[in-house]
DNA sequence: CGGGGCATTTGATTCTCGTCAAGTTCGACT
DNA sequence: AGTCGAACTTGACGAGAATCAAATGCCCCG
């Protein structure tokens, strides 16, 4: 199943995000929680922030069971975030990218409740949590934009619930690959061609897939000329088409 | 299918609820967001949330679309949540009883993403969120305690994916209702028995079953001996082998 | 108290997706 | 460049849940 037209080279999310000193030159604006902040509350932030770091590709940023402290705005690279249950069954929850912000499950018992997996080599900033919490008692700003992002993140969480609960296999494989596009779109990048840091299982275990019915899929839909997929680079053909076997517009964030 | 051991009448929920007339008499303490806060805390706390809200059975607390001002802490009465998609996909994401708050997914938007149904009677505190996110500047407990709320509920939707992505339709079950009795036991009831104040098909969906899938394992569930269904009514005979028929321990908050 | 509609149960059949298996490709590493 | 293991593709088959259908029971309401 070869492609007529093969995909030629992306230039990846990972290569393209400024590598700013400070939070206001960050390049993640409209995503992370700097949105419509006032310069000197920009300027406490990126105060806080003082420190990074890196994780390398297939390395946790943290585990479940991890001592919470900080939270973790991506800077660079993609992870996927996963629960293993005791009897040893594995959920992947999502995967998070430059500008999503990680550890927000912790919050409530003050330790991880999954595992964050960089994808690729990755860097985060650190956000010590209990300095966001007295700056965020300083700053309405700041407060509201906390408030909106938790929400976020369990306004995307139902999402993930319609589609594990009410679609088929094609409907959740398309809604996906149409969800990075968006996520791709927000952060500047070709909407139309990404390459899938993830694994086929990877994929569908998130999507509550066998991992070869991600890939029996894919094919169907390369057949039917919606898509192009070659090994991880993926190209949507016809944006339109893939929208109606996703059917609703808004599922997945 | 009719029991050997008919289930005598439940105390409901709803019938004991303490009616204080503030948050500190509530009964309901260690769930909402009252935990843990100082005298002067709860004082500020209460006085803010002079109003209360009655809705009757089958009424919407709030539609998708609804403007949000306010989060509801539920005092009485069994909800559920649902998300309809544009194309008429339904996906119940819970069913939030005394004790649990409604309304978080509304903050990131400023407006409600779905619909909130009370399964009925039931009767919930307005507490307006501008005025609550102005307290809990001036108090770091109660703001601990909001941070800590919302994040539980980021962690319970991690547990629903868990669920709806890697369990078989008895698992499921078992953990539902284990999770239900689990719930009746924090607020004080009988986690042997309980009533179920949703129909199949609110079980199916929010499931991701069908209700004859529902229906056809409760009957088998009964006729192994670990349950026992009465219309409404339901009793777990033997807990230990419903959890095995779970696995995990801790799937679902 | 009776009627009507909804909820539930149960059976028969279908179909989607999981499972098992084999073979291929790709990429990392020597 | 060659080798090895992981990732991926594809096919055949089967299991589990959906679908379709029918009958029963329950509850609400006049």
């Amino acid at each position: 199943m070869v492609s007529a037209h093969p995909i030629p080279p992306i230039k990846t999310a990972a290569a393209a995000v400024t590598h700013g000193v400070n939070c206001g030159d960050c390049g993640l604006h409209d995503i992370c929680l700097v949105e419509g902040l006032s310069p000197t509350e920009l300027d406490r932030l990126t105060g806080m922030v003082s420190t990074r770091r890196r994780i390398k590709r297939g390395e946790p940023l943290f585990r479940a069971g991890d001592h919470f402290d900080a939270i973790y705005p991506i800077r660079l690279g993609f992870f996927k975030t996963r629960v293993v249950s005791d009897d040893g069954r594995e959920q992947v929850n999502g995967f998070p990218m430059p500008g999503d912000i990680l550890g927000f499950d912790a919050i409530s018992a003050a330790v991880f409740q999954c595992d964050a997996i960089a994808l690729e080599d990755a860097e985060v900033c650190v956000v010590p949590f209990d300095k966001l919490e007295s700056l965020t008692r300083e700053f309405n700003g700041l407060q509201r934009q906390l408030h909106r992002v938790l929400s976020r993140e369990i306004v995307r969480d139902q999402g993930v619930m319609m589609l594990l609960g009410t679609m088929r296999a094609e409907q959740r494989i398309a809604t996906f690959l149409l969800n990075l596009s968006q996520r791709f779109a927000q952060r500047g990048f070709s909407p139309r061609e990404y390459i899938l840091r993830m694994t086929r299982e990877e994929i569908g275990n998130y999507l509550g897939l066998k991992l070869e019915t991600v890939s029996r899929t894919f094919s169907k839909l390369q057949d039917d000329g919606v898509i192009t997929v070659e090994q991880k680079r993926l190209r949507i053909d016809e944006a339109e088409r893939l929208r109606d076997i996703a059917g609703a517009t808004c599922a997945l964030e």
